[in-house]
DNA sequence: ATTTTTACTGTGTGCGAGCACAGTTATTTT
DNA sequence: AAAATAACTGTGCTCGCACACAGTAAAAAT
């Protein structure tokens, strides 16, 4: 009647052997006899047997150290949000007593030296986990390689790199979010004449981001038939120069019916773009302050949102379920491209908070 | 140097009793003369104990018996993603070898008789904690009554019942759903002579519900001062009465700019509304099939997404912590109002099964 | 033939909390 | 004053797994 949870004991018991034994077949950790083997192998394969991950954690006494390659919360509230995440899973394992250690590596979000340097650091701390966001794709290459070579874990958020082993991915779909962008964009207007996409201050390092959401953008556009033009915009703060001065000339000029601005940056050139024509459909990324007020405020007309607090929540409790419980998972993990507007981005504040990912 | 968690151990050693005395003035369980007790709380005021909740639960084999009184699944694709969001707790909570166990208890979603048929059934049966979708609030209002007598946790999901003392409401703001579905009709036209919101076979039961979402509509209305006609419409299927025809002649009398439908049924007059007139915009309520497949082919625009799958996954969440952590939480979880389109639905698609929230 | 090595196997303890039960006082009853 | 009861306190076992260590048997070396 009573479905018991079948346990090691119960193995070696039908095995005829000791739970050592058993635990040792389990565990590979060799030093059986072949006929031993055999006989534990045999039970195993007919009893279904799921070890007790709670049993398995309460003798582990010891503290991970995950180290976290991220830009600095301080300099981008985007990564502050990814951070908080961290925090909060952190937080989570620690209610259930399971210890974890973040060691901060954080770089300059301009500088792959300091990409560089951060993950030497890393390398040199011999960290049991580690999560990245390898936004610097050559020097991450090398890096992985030394993690791989050493054994340790380690989990991508945000940006993915398929060459390398990791044990998860976490972030959106690139393309499907620019094709969400241009599809916000004609919400008020139909056929037009341009629509512009818009990179603030992203040189290389984002490349891939960034033209993957344009290949959705454009590939909308070309698919919907309804304008016979999208541009593609980078512009930078460059010394010496008037930005907003260079935004008003770029959007005056190519008169478009709509912006996807392609970063968290859409607060920088908002209100100029609607200071030239209200008309102007405006799309950011990320419900960070800055954009949440001109939300508010109507100069942003929808963000799509990432949530990066969930995804590197996630991206710890991986981690940590990796280490604690040897569990392992999907090693894809593509969050909903959410949409935002005014109406609904408090829904969404309220929501950060409060909820555990334990993957499955 | 090392964060040594504090034992139940050590505070019988520092407040100089036995382990079994601490815990009992831990639970309260009584036989504890006042010098003992005043001396374990002198240590336990100082110590900020926290109990290990994994090893807590280790001797624990007791299987927990959870009711769930839920319109029936096979009735209802929304009560489908629900249920499906039961299981997918239940199977998390297997994997750490926390065993639950779902008593189903369906009700007929238009028969407060059935619902209060089931309502008794879960009284008879005594189980350990209860998941609830109170949807006939005065039918309910005694059944939980009972259940408080009774002392059996028990968790809202989708309509909260302010007055009884559940431990906690999982569920969304109504208000601000009906607000953003004003919003979301909004994108394509402006200024409109009319609006109306679309009620199908809600009688009475849901009546909290369809209000609530109605002054949100009309709220946003009234302020924007984009229309200035919202009008409310209740529709039923009646025996010897044409639905099509019924729906056909409403939108066609009023010539809406945009139609909110409160319920998931938005499938059933969709594809009515767009052939009367292409351009009347079309939003509707939850993820399910029948609905997604009109948000592809554009007969709908909008759908507003409930989330049915985690929000009674955390509803079940939050019971399994209540048993057999002793934890509680916060009372109200509201989830975010998400908004899906064409090209973000397969994003949420994917999303659904994922993770798995443990509440803080 | 005895020792050493290798190959294997079983026992035992700890992790932290919960609870049953035995053990020890203090208080009341006879 | 002895016995009975009540009031309290401490010990010890359990949960399931992991790992250390002791122990045994067979093979190899001396």
């Amino acid at each position: 009647m009573k479905p018991k949870n079948i346990r090691i004991k119960d193995i070696a018991q039908l095995a005829g052997v000791s739970q050592g034994t058993v635990d040792r077949v389990l565990h590979k950790r060799g030093n059986v006899s072949k006929l031993a083997t055999e006989k534990v192998n045999r039970v195993l394969a007919k009893s279904n047997y799921k070890p007790n991950l709670i049993a398995r954690t309460l003798g582990n006494s010891k503290i991970y150290t995950l180290a976290v390659l991220l830009p600095d919360p301080q300099m981008d509230p985007f990564w502050k949000q990814s951070y908080d995440g961290m925090l909060s899973a952190q937080h989570q394992l620690t209610q259930l007593s399971l210890k974890i250690e973040l060691e901060n590596h954080f770089f300059d979000l301009n500088s792959k030296e300091s990409f560089q340097k951060a993950a030497l650091e890393i390398i040199r701390t011999k960290p049991d986990g580690v999560l990245v966001a390898p936004l610097f794709f050559n020097t991450a290459i090398s890096f992985l390689k030394d993690l791989q070579q050493a054994a340790v874990p380690f989990v991508f958020v945000n940006t993915n790199i398929a060459e390398s082993q990791s044990i998860a991915f976490i972030g959106q779909d690139l393309y499907k979010s620019g094709r969400l962008g241009a599809q916000l964009l004609f919400q008020k207007i139909q056929m037009a004449n341009c629509y512009v996409i818009l990179h603030i201050d992203e040189s290389l390092q984002n490349a891939f981001h960034l033209k993957e959401k344009e290949r959705g953008f454009t590939d909308y556009l070309t698919e919907t038939g309804l304008s016979n033009q999208s541009i593609s915009i980078t512009i930078d703060h460059q010394p010496g120069k008037n930005f907003e001065k260079a935004v008003a000339e770029i959007i005056g000029s190519n008169q478009p019916a709509g912006v996807l601005i392609s970063t968290s940056k859409a607060y920088q050139v908002a209100p100029i773009i609607k200071s030239i024509n209200p008309a102007i459909q405006v799309v950011g990324y990320d419900l960070i302050e800055a954009n949440l007020n001109l939300l508010q405020t109507g100069k942003i007309d929808f963000i799509i949102n990432q949530n990066p607090f969930r995804q590197s929540r996630l991206g710890i409790q991986i981690l940590a379920n990796h280490l604690f419980f040897k569990r392992s998972f999907q090693s894809q993990y593509l969050f909903p491209l959410e949409v935002i507007t005014s109406e609904n981005a408090a829904s969404y504040l309220l929501h950060t908070g409060y909820s555990a990912d334990l993957p499955e």
